[in-house]
DNA sequence: CTGTTAGCGCATTCAT
DNA sequence: ATGAATGCGCTAACAG
């Protein structure tokens, strides 16, 4: 058995009360006997029960992280990141999957209330309102979320790209993205568009609305430089353009965004835009604590997406 | 504020025991009163508080899931799988990355049961003995670790990645592998050692011996298969081939594991062996809630994995 | 400066 | 069949 308040205060004769004040560092309690107590404490490996603590206190020093879907290959990351950052600060990390619906959502939400959560980050879907539910929680989504607590700067990622592209002398760009209900997505392709130059073609492909799209046939018609919204589909664009014969980055650059696992380890190397997951997790977890404790409230933030430049975007071929 | 039992109680008149049996169906209740006050609770949105049953009862309702490393591409399936596993019989998921160390894994532990968890899901490193902890733990792991509660059979995959090749034809195979260090790849390598037929050449190139494997070269020597421990390797080997101009699986085939997400997306779509992750899930939490609940201790598991032909194989060019 | 008391929300005796 | 009393481990308020 785990020892209690109790034990150690019997073993020292003093009320558990004073041991609570001892090791907490509040109470008024005499240097002498507080280190006594503590060094009692250590003796026996003592650790306060969170829950005890947590029935008393109304907080159990546990965090939800609610994602739209886990397996989503930028996700991860964020989790790491969220869970280094609650840490830090003396939080645990509760899960949840909303199975990218609403009603998952909910459902996540309901039960990390009863698990005794102080606080949610929330990664939501587009759409989903914040229904005020009487817990603190931040959002990590993007900047054009009124909600949004913490996130990166997606539509200024979006310019950088385009204007990486541009700069490398690329007059016709598509654009990729997947569906027109990520907002992450739609504020990254805006930022694109608004980057284009009078001059530069270029045309944004949904993949929702097309079936696989052809690359080699966009390369005959006179693109070369592709920016996708996620790795992902820069991955398929450049896999495919390979496969058609045609050389990357040669005569076709890629781009895409995030960073994933696998972009610095293909051939040619992925340039990508990538989000500092770290720092926006730190800042979440601000947001959440600073609701939880009451004390200041913290500013939203919007922090820069990083363009790394490797080997899979060059200057255009000569015409 | 939530509704507490005491209101429930109050409400109707009765006593807060009565109203915790009703819910419960434990008690001698009344089946009048007991439908009243079910009634009376799903009117009041009653939700008990999972906070003071945990300290009744010793039980919180959450399991703990240990991780290396969150950020490798696997473990997000597994992360979902555990998740949906936990939720089905009431588990809440608490997640903590031990940072792919022993120190970590420790720290990780402790504050898991500090939280309070009810038992811990663990993804070992390699060479870690699970020291008793008083807590119930299912080990995640190979079939080859003693500890091992349940997972996939990787050194069958292995049989069968090598297995295919050779059906296909392929005389020469190269074996690619990250490091001796994780039990998982040492077993998928073994695995396709033992499958290899004698007139087969084949040589395993650990990564964490080499630079950068120059897969062009091995080509030349002859080589026309490689069997990749996971698809992160296989997407390497793939591009790099792909990028000095020979032709998958025309003139080389490419092979995986673990089905990672972008494997159905490039181009050739990635042949690869997949871990059912949700059985293994599923057996690892009804490992813990046999030893939480005290039932009939549950057989370790073995799963098989499964060979997805997709395009990245083909017969071996004739010579 | 220290100890006593009370009660967070629940489930479980034991008495009625 | 129901209710009153108890205590899980802890901390906040109050007495001493």
């Amino acid at each position: 058995m785990q020892p209690k308040l109790r034990d150690i205060a019997k073993d020292l004769g003093v009320s558990t009360a004073t041991v609570s004040n001892a090791l907490s560092g509040n109470g008024r309690v005499s240097v002498e006997l507080r280190d006594r107590i503590r060094a009692k404490a250590t003796a026996m490996a003592y650790s306060p029960s969170l829950q005890g603590r947590a029935l008393r206190t109304g907080r159990s020093g546990v965090i939800g992280l609610i994602l739209p879907d886990i397996s989503n290959p930028l996700f991860p990351a964020f989790a790491q990141s969220i869970e280094a950052a609650a840490e830090k600060v003396g939080y645990g990390v509760l899960i949840a999957d909303s199975h990218g619906n609403t009603d998952g959502q909910n459902d996540a939400l309901l039960r990390m209330m009863r698990q005794g959560a102080d606080g949610i980050v929330i990664i939501p879907r587009r759409g989903t309102r914040m229904k005020d539910l009487g817990l603190p929680v931040a959002v990590v989504d993007t900047p054009s979320t009124p909600e949004n607590s913490a996130s990166a700067d997606h539509q200024d990622g979006g310019r950088i790209a385009a204007q990486h592209l541009q700069d490398l002398g690329h007059k016709k760009i598509a654009l990729i993205a997947d569906s027109r209900n990520s907002s992450v997505q739609n504020d990254r392709i805006e930022g694109m568009k608004e980057a284009m130059n009078p001059d530069t073609e270029y045309c944004v492909f949904w993949q929702e609305d097309n079936r696989r799209l052809d690359f080699v046939s966009l390369v005959a018609e006179g693109y070369t430089g592709f920016i996708a919204t996620s790795d992902l589909y820069a991955l398929s664009a450049l896999t495919q353009l390979q496969r058609g014969g045609i050389s990357v980055p040669g005569l076709a650059s890629v781009m895409g965004f995030d960073d994933l696992a696998f972009s610095a380890a293909i051939a040619p190397s992925l340039t990508t835009l990538a989000q500092d997951t770290d720092q926006i997790a730190t800042h979440a977890i601000a947001c959440l604590t600073a609701q939880i404790e009451g004390t200041a409230p913290v500013q939203k933030v919007v922090v820069p997406m990083t363009l790394i430049k490797r080997d899979s975007t060059k200057a255009a071929p000569e015409t």
